[in-house]
RNA sequence: GUGAAUGUAGCUCAGCUGGUGGUAGCACUUGGUUGUGGUCCAGGCGGUCGUGGGUUCGAGUCCCAUCAUUCACCCCA
């Protein structure tokens, strides 16, 4: 077998399935708790829309992005650009003046893969559409955190505000000057970072940097008015509802399109890749995407990461994926299994039946390892007589009972299985 | 895109300075129990040693290339 899986893509196989199924069942739960709508949207979309909304200069855009390039189309590297076209397509802010939405899906980046890193990976993508409330911001950190605990995870919470088109800019050049002045102390990246992206120097890993960044300007005392009262109320809004965080004014989100609040969820257990969840506010971007003028603030989370954190974490689930198992001695006694099993199916009932004609032994071993609650024995001998056995795995007992067409003993079966 | 490490059974791994691929563990399977699971015991199945070259009488082992994986950088969820 010499065909593998692309590098960066990974299939996800019986068993850990579950748990990413229970990862889903919980998110659309929590999501709905806050009175949120589901939105599926095209993976594929036109390459504009991706560099309007993500930045022309940025990395993603730049150089990781799976691009037809013949097409003019690109496979999306994150959710909220299509989110916000959809909804600017279909008028969404008409029909309602906040619109609540999320999204679950496959993101595409072309990235060296690592721990918590794919090519194809899946996000869980939430936005609030319409309003600037802080509570907004607040509330959706707040339904954030609810997932991460109910899914018994340890996550702590940043946060910081990056100010707005009236404060950036002055920032902006304070930082630059600041940043010229120590140019010869800044490891390369950051050499480069000050001039494609001044405010990542902020957050850069490298200790020398760090010691640097100390005395940088901050982001903090350039917040204009409206952004400072702003961020207080976001703050006030987590304290009000109970939400642990960390004010980390270095704090910068990579996609350009984000202003006032960012938040990022973060852990210790995952290596490079720290954040399972991040987003921000993008007060700008509807309306830079050709829509009316109206704000906007989302968050993602990670799924893979959340996968890896909850194996990490011994967040152990174990069901029976079996409520019977159906075990055949004998020409006739299979014959008839074969028919019950199906007519036990069709009344919602697990039933697994081995079809290979095997030993007794070797068919409790099976059932054993499915972790069947109850084995039916149909053997032979009292197959004749018209009974058969019902085995209760957990206790080991075991009850006779007698056989009718299959739709009766079915009934009986159900009704025995359930007391 | 950069750096480093690693590729031996489905999985986890032994395999020394080159000399016949491991009674290895897990998993799968058969039997011990003429018809009863999870434990135990005995057997069985299972390998192009990532791939392609090279050195050598001889390569899993050394050299080169290539592909893949992992971790880190970059970036990001």
């Amino acid at each position: 077998m010499n065909i593998k899986a692309l590098n960066g893509f990974k299939d996800i196989l019986p068993g850990e399935v579950e748990l990413w199924q229970r990862l889903e069942a919980l998110a659309r739960d929590i999501f709905g708790r806050f009175n949120f709508a589901e939105i599926r949207l095209p993976i594929l979309e036109k390459t504009d829309l991706f560099a309007r909304a993500i930045g022309e200069a940025t990395d993603i855009v730049e150089k990781e992005m799976y691009t037809f390039v013949d097409k003019q189309v690109t496979m999306r590297p994150e959710a909220t650009a299509s989110l916000l076209r959809a909804y600017i397509e279909h008028g969404l802010h008409v029909q309602k003046p906040v619109q609540r939405l999320f999204t679950i899906g496959p993101m595409f980046r072309h990235e060296r893969p690592q721990k918590g890193r794919l090519r194809q990976f899946h996000q869980m993508d939430v936005e609030v559409l319409g309003s600037t409330s802080p509570r907004v911001d607040a509330e959706m950190m707040a339904m954030g955190a609810m997932l991460l605990n109910e899914l018994g995870l340890t996550v702590s919470l940043e946060i910081n505000s990056l100010g707005c088109q009236v404060c950036r800019p002055g920032f902006r050049s304070n930082l630059l000057v600041f940043l010229d002045d120590r140019h010869q102390a800044l490891c390369e990246d950051c050499k480069r970072r000050s001039v494609t992206n001044p405010l990542r120097v902020l957050d850069c890993k490298n200790p020398r940097c760090r010691e640097q960044v100390l005395e940088a300007p901050s982001l903090q005392d350039h917040l204009c008015t409206d952004c400072a009262e702003h961020f207080n109320e976001v703050q006030a809004g987590l304290d009000q509802l109970g939400v642990q965080y960390r004010l980390n004014k270095f704090m910068v989100r990579g996609l350009d399109y984000y202003t006032r609040t960012t938040f990022e969820f973060i852990t210790g257990d995952l290596g490079a890749q720290a954040a399972v969840g991040a987003g921000g506010r993008y007060d700008g971007l509807v309306e830079q995407l050709g829509g009316p003028q109206i704000p906007g603030i989302g968050f993602a989370l990670g799924m893979e990461r959340l996968v890896l954190l909850l194996q990490q974490q011994e967040a152990k689930l174990l069901a029976s994926g079996v409520d019977l198992f159906m075990a055949g001695l004998g020409a006739q006694a299979t014959h008839y299994g074969f028919a019950l099993a199906h007519a036990l199916r069709a009344t919602g009932m697990r039933v697994a039946m081995d079809l290979e004609g095997r030993s007794l032994k070797s068919q409790m071993k099976q059932a054993g390892k499915l972790g069947a609650a109850h084995v039916l024995i149909l053997a032979e001998e009292e197959f004749t007589e018209g009974k058969a056995v019902l085995r209760n795995m957990a206790t080991q007992q075991q009850q006779e009972i007698i056989l009718q067409d299959t739709a009766v003993t079915g009934q009986i079966l159900i009704k025995l299985i359930a007391s």
